[in-house]
DNA sequence: TTCTCATGCAACTCTATATGTTGCGAGGTC
DNA sequence: GACCTCGCAACATATAGAGTTGCATGAGAA
C-alpha cells in the first residue's frame, strides 16, 4: 500500500518557511518540494485553518508562519492533516458477531491501539521548532546555505 | 486508504480450523468469513509454504493444520503473509539530498521505526495458541457451539 | 480602471493496492 | 470416468493519495 507522505510533506514546508522572513507562494514551495502548488495548497489548508500558518492573495502574497513554533508539535501538525490513518492494517470487521473473530480482533486491536498510541505520543513529544534546530545542526556540520535553491538543486 | 485485514482474516481462519479435526475446504472457510474461495487460497499459500497448514485436493480434501499452534506466533503468520506494510505513514523521500527533509525523515522514521518494532514485538509475544484459548474462555461465558454456521449464523 | 499575481476550489485523471470474480488445469477420491 | 478441491492466471472493482487543469476571487501595481 503506498504509504501517505502528507505529514512528511508539510513538515517540510514548515521548515523551509521558516528560513525565509517574508511570504513564499504555494508555486514556489512546489517546486521546492518537486510537486505541484495545488497539493501545497491542499495540505496546507488544515493549518491554515487553525491559524499556524496565514495565506495571501495578490502581489507579494504567499504563505506565511502565523505561531510560534516551539509551541506547535507534531501531534498538532498530523491533527491539522486530518488524522490520517495511521496504521496500514487493521481488523475484518468492527463489531463481529462470530465469537472466533471477537478473539482475534480483541488481540489484535489492542496491539493496534497500543501503537498508535505510542505514534501520538511520540508526535507530541516533538516540536517543529526542534525540527528546525535539528536541520541548523545539519547545516552548521555541512556548511551549506538554507537557500531553497541551493538546497535542492542536486 | 483502506486497511489491510489479511492477518485479522488469516488468524479468524486458522481459528476456525482448530476448532475442527477434519480438513476444511476454501470454499466453507470463504462461506464462514463471507468472502470468496479464492482469497483463502490467497491468504493460505504463503502459511502453506512455511509448513503450518496442508492443503489436499480431491475427495475430502481441505485445509489442515500441520503445525502446533502454540509454537506459532502472529509474527510467524505476518511473516508468512510477506511481511505487508504496517504503517499507513512514511517519509515523502527515503534519502533525500534536501537538509531540511533529513532533519524531517530522521525524527519521522525513528517514531515510525519505533511503532513497527512495537507492532512486530507484540505480535512475536502472541501465539496462535493464546488466540484459541481466549476464544474458548468467550465460548464458555457464552455458553455457544463452536460450529462454523452456528457461530456465523446471525 | 485595468493588468497581473496568488490563493481557493471543484472536477478530473493517474496510480497502487487490497479485494472480489471467473475460468481452466492439475491432481486426488469415489 | 465422474466428481471434488486446490493452484494459478487474468480480469474487475473500490479506495485513497497524488497530480493536473480550469476558473473564480481578492489584492496590489501601473
Amino acid at each position: 500500500m503506498r504509504r501517505d507522505s502528507r505529514l512528511s510533506g508539510v513538515l517540510h514546508v514548515l521548515l523551509h518557511m521558516a528560513e525565509q522572513p517574508g511570504p513564499i507562494t504555494s508555486e514556489a514551495l512546489a517546486r521546492a518540494m518537486s510537486t505541484n502548488p495545488v497539493v501545497i495548497r491542499r495540505i496546507m489548508g488544515g493549518l491554515r485553518d487553525r491559524g499556524y500558518v496565514h495565506s495571501e492573495k495578490g502581489h507579494g502574497g504567499g504563505w506565511t508562519i502565523a505561531c510560534d513554533l516551539a509551541a506547535v508539535t507534531l501531534r498538532d501538525i498530523y491533527d491539522a492533516l486530518g488524522k490520517p490513518e495511521l496504521l496500514a492494517m487493521g481488523n475484518r470487521t468492527e463489531a463481529p458477531g462470530c465469537l472466533v473473530e471477537q478473539a482475534v480482533n480483541a488481540a489484535l486491536g489492542e496491539t493496534f491501539d497500543e501503537a498508535e498510541a505510542l505514534l501520538l505520543r511520540r508526535f507530541g513529544e516533538i516540536s517543529v521548532a526542534a525540527l528546525s534546530a535539528d536541520f541548523h545542526t545539519r547545516l552548521a556540520e555541512r556548511g551549506g546555505s538554507p537557500a531553497l535553491e541551493t538546497n535542492h538543486a542536486a
